[in-house]
DNA sequence: GCTCGTGCGG
DNA sequence: CCGCACGAGC
């Protein structure tokens, strides 16, 4: 079974390359990102067409998340219903978490850019970082211990995650208050798919458009796969496919798969 | 030899479906309306990477027109040096004309679209009618009797020159004082080059992008070849290329083509 | 760079 | 419906 994550940058200026990708790839379950679309709008027939179920959350320009599957899902959308409150209510104004429960729990996230460091978007970022670590929280307690949660989480964990991690402490994706929250998530319990496969860096699912930056490889590893330990045991690869960045018209981001 | 005219809309956006045609039609010269490009950003080497030398007069977002010639030409623009004054000058401020001198004067249009009968672009295209006709008549007496006037007219000569012409009579590009304006133009002594090969109706230049107006077969015949009657007498046949109305991404308008 | 919305022009 | 410009977000 595969099951991916991909931020696609417009699921409606993307629709060729991910039905296309979606076929070649195999993937059961596909999380999408930055969908850019109303749930009116969201183009479901043409996946449906070629044996998707579409569960999409999202609004109008801006963020949006989906999952494509195979299977039927039962879907909870944004943080209300898990985490309560006027705070959770006001973050679901911008469509960035989803979620599916099977025989395991699988979220969706779209964690904001943060724009640059100290700015009002990265205080929002680091907000909506600890949001989603009191929801995880949350499923864990009431779902147990097969949660799955995938997305463009805009953060380079580490050093190594980006091509070249030297004067990166003040830069957005890379601050140590964001890569702390980001730990507080993980240490709730979970394991990072990605890197129980691959331990060395040069490996990136994001480059920048501008100043050709995927050609010069100055990428960023801001897509994760997170797991439990229990979830983490039955998974048997993962891996970053960097083909769909190669094409034309191509997302900003690379796919990463996990097989289990 | 292959002479054609063709509205592209935007020859940015056209340009590989532009250069396949020349290539496929073997066209000696093709004269190009809504090139909406300036002169400084008019993609010249693409065309002259297939051999064609390329004479422009742009502007930004709107109009434009452009030469596109195997052979050297000799090429002037606008109004200004034929008919002078203030008034056409103050025309010269859209791109809408220019020509090229070599054994034959040839003449590129495209005449405002009018939005509307009598709205303040329907006179503006009356008097830009009316300058064309005065350009033209200078024209004949400077360089004689060899002169073709191509390009998108805006307006449907006849009512069989549309696909339903019932209900017409006050429509842009099928009112009496456009098709007037026209003829008077026509009257200097021109021979629509179209008509001389083909008497029957159902022979259209432009369908509406909307409402699938090209699957729906609802064309006007408004791309005009006009000629002198020593040029008719030369003219091998004039017809309309509809293929490249088919592709993908294409113009609204239809080329048209003069073998002579 | 490459999305998007908005607004204009056709 | 499909071009363009402009401004915003990343």
């Amino acid at each position: 079974m595969k099951i991916a994550t991909w931020n696609v940058n417009s699921i409606r200026t993307r629709k060729p390359q991910v039905k296309e990708w979606l076929m070649v790839q195999d993937i059961d379950i596909l999380c999408v990102q930055e969908t850019k679309v109303t749930d009116e709008e969201f183009p479901k027939d043409d996946f449906e067409q070629i044996g998707y179920n579409c569960y999409f959350y999202g609004q109008k320009s801006y963020n949006g998340v989906a999952i494509l599957s195979r299977n039927n899902l039962e879907c909870f959308y944004g943080f209300s219903g898990i985490i309560n409150g006027e705070k959770s209510s006001k973050m679901d104004e911008q469509k960035r978490l989803m979620a599916a429960r099977g025989d395991i729990i699988l979220v969706n996230v779209y964690v904001p850019n943060g724009n640059s460091v100290d700015s009002e978007k990265y205080h929002y970022k680091l907000e909506w970082l600890a949001s989603l670590r009191e929801y995880l929280k949350v499923l864990k307690e009431k779902y147990g211990e097969n949660i799955i949660i995938c997305g463009d989480f805009n953060i380079a964990p580490e050093d190594i995650d980006i091509y070249n991690p030297q004067g990166k402490e003040n830069h957005i994706m890379a601050s140590p208050k964001e890569r702390n929250a980001l730990k507080e998530i993980v240490d709730l319990g979970f394991i990072d798919a990605f890197r129980k496969f691959r331990k060395e860096g040069n490996y990136f699912t994001w480059w920048d458009y501008r100043q050709n930056g995927f050609a010069r490889n100055r990428g960023w590893r801001i897509d994760h796969i997170y797991v439990t330990p229990v979830v983490a045991e039955k998974i048997l690869d993962c891996y970053i496919d960097i083909n769909p960045r190669k094409v034309e018209r191509p997302s900003d981001h690379a796919p990463v798969i996990c097989e289990l």
